[in-house]
DNA sequence: TCGGGGGTTGGGAGCGCTCCCACGGCGGAG
DNA sequence: CTCCGCCGTGGGAGCGCTCCCAACCCCCGA
């Protein structure tokens, strides 16, 4: 079924079908009504290779997963921004890739990445927005208030009374945990952490940054970390040596995971929607794809604090 | 740049480019020595939709993934499936779809579905293959040894010596749970459960099920959940109530999901890699594509037990 | 020596669509 | 009343590829 059997049954051209299937103007309302009913009737159902042989683009967008080998409470992130981009991309296609090589036939590309290096599809000169703020580049991007978010942290933590916090940073190239633990430092002011340390991000890893932290700094009343995976490994370890939590030590996290409202105690900690800023990036992208004027260069989306039993 | 540019670049036609690029014989090895050294110098790449236009396959795949409400533990479940198919999707695309009305231009399709009840995207002739078992119908399909592991659960309660047990089977109409139930009753043997129960697939429904169920049954002294989500509503209601976990109730759970290493205790479970699994339905499917014979209509990945705190 | 067949290669015909140009008819201005 | 311009429409060209058939060459057997 094509083009030309819609037309013939609508009594009409090839082209006339093609103008009303594209909304261009100048169609008179009775052919476009004629037509609509017709593609109706047939369930036509325009054949997508033709349309990207034929004319610019390809309606296709590819999603760019580049995968860390410790991840470990990103799932939930990831599906969140994979609905939220499909939601958002507004009737064009996703191909997902995940660690690709090279990607081609595509209009624009979304990256998620968790560290700051952009590995970008080599070989691809599409618009592209990033999912997360780059390190450095100059490139498009939707990101969390993770500096915001550290600030609600913070200033949490200095509500509860806390004077001296240890800080467990997460690594120094994941522009995340950077731009919270700023923000947390920010909210601290003239009294800055009385140590910071930088991790993986696992609870094993927090476990034993927290572990050197206590070594030097015993008498720690509080504990940011740079994500919720971090926290549970200080949590573990907090209590492994005796320390109570939330009474000798408060914990703070940073994602809002599943993982962070199951642990004992559940975890206080800044939430972030995966979903929106997945939704978020495919309408930049999208808009942009669309040829919008003025679109901001980058985006960033509201966090939330929640509080729980561990702070 | 296109076959025509890469053809004179190798001294010889479109056909014979075409043919060393889609490897079919009948093209001299000097030729198609001369063929490959053009094709790498000038970085050719197919025009996909010229490919899919001019001949009978898209090169792509759809990836339908039906999103339950009440999700709660399934994201990692999600990635780990779509990373396995990623990989073993063999150089096709992945079209990815959530809760699609309707998919087309693709050469197959896999389904990703919690519910058993298989939402075919509409108006699609391709070859199918669903990740997880349905609930009824003739589709191909691969899915975990729910069964087996089910099996393996009980028989591990039993060598516990737990000898009144209490099920809490998940929705009736996921068929990873109806067989997760059913493979824990076959390993009880002559001595069935103390009680079934069907729940939602969160903390709170297990929680409230169970308490329903010791309402009836005081007496019990072990728990086989349909999921970890489930047991971890399970371990919350027991401690509530002052019974410990494993001491005076043992609990197992199904998944290994990333909440059930960071719950207090943390949960005994039967894993399944939902990689493998992802990984097994594209190549199912691609072999399908290919036009190979005799191929099995179901594939099961085997299960295993993994023993923790709550048993 | 000649004819037949197999192994290689080249070129034409489209796939279904979009884009562009040309054409016809109608209304307003001169 | 005529001319111009615009709106609505139709049709040709061509996107880059695959498929098919024809052409060619070379080697073999008769």
């Amino acid at each position: 079924m094509n083009l030309e059997e819609v037309a013939r049954l609508a009594g009409v051209s090839r082209s006339t079908v093609s103008r009303v299937l594209n909304g261009s103007s100048g169609v008179s309302p009775a052919t476009r009504a004629a037509v609509e009913s017709a593609v109706a009737s047939m369930r036509y159902l325009p054949n997508q290779a033709a349309r990207s042989l034929a004319g610019t683009r390809t309606d296709t967008v590819a999603v760019v997963v580049s995968e860390v080998h410790d991840r470990v409470f990103d799932d939930a992130f990831l599906t969140g921004v994979l609905r939220g981009v499909t939601s958002g991309l507004d009737g064009r296609r996703a191909v997902v890739a995940v660690n690709p090589p090279s990607v081609s036939d595509v209009d624009g590309c979304l990256v998620v990445s968790m560290d700051g290096h952009d590995p970008l599809p080599r070989g691809l000169s599409v618009p592209v927005v990033l999912v997360g703020r780059p390190l450095s580049g100059g490139l498009a991007y939707v990101d969390s208030d993770n500096l915001g978010g550290g600030v609600l942290a913070g200033r949490h933590l200095v509500a509860r009374g806390r004077a001296r916090v240890g800080v467990l940073a997460g690594p120094p190239d994941v522009a995340a945990c950077v731009d919270r633990v700023a923000g947390f430092r920010r909210a601290l002011g003239g009294s800055p952490p009385a140590g910071v340390v930088p991790c993986a991000l696992t609870p094993d890893s927090g476990a034993a940054a927290l572990a050197g932290l206590l070594a030097s700094t015993p008498d720690i009343d509080g504990v940011f970390c740079a994500t919720d995976a971090i926290a549970i490994g200080a949590v573990r370890y907090l209590r492994s040596v005796g320390a109570r939590v939330p009474e000798d030590v408060s914990v703070v996290g940073f994602d809002d995971s599943v993982a962070a409202t199951v642990c004992t105690p559940a975890l206080t900690t800044v939430r972030q929607s995966a979903e929106d800023l997945g939704n978020t990036a495919a309408w930049r992208l999208v808009a942009e794809l669309t040829g919008e004027q003025d679109l901001p260069q980058s985006i960033v989306l509201a966090t939330e604090l929640v509080i729980r039993e561990s702070s």
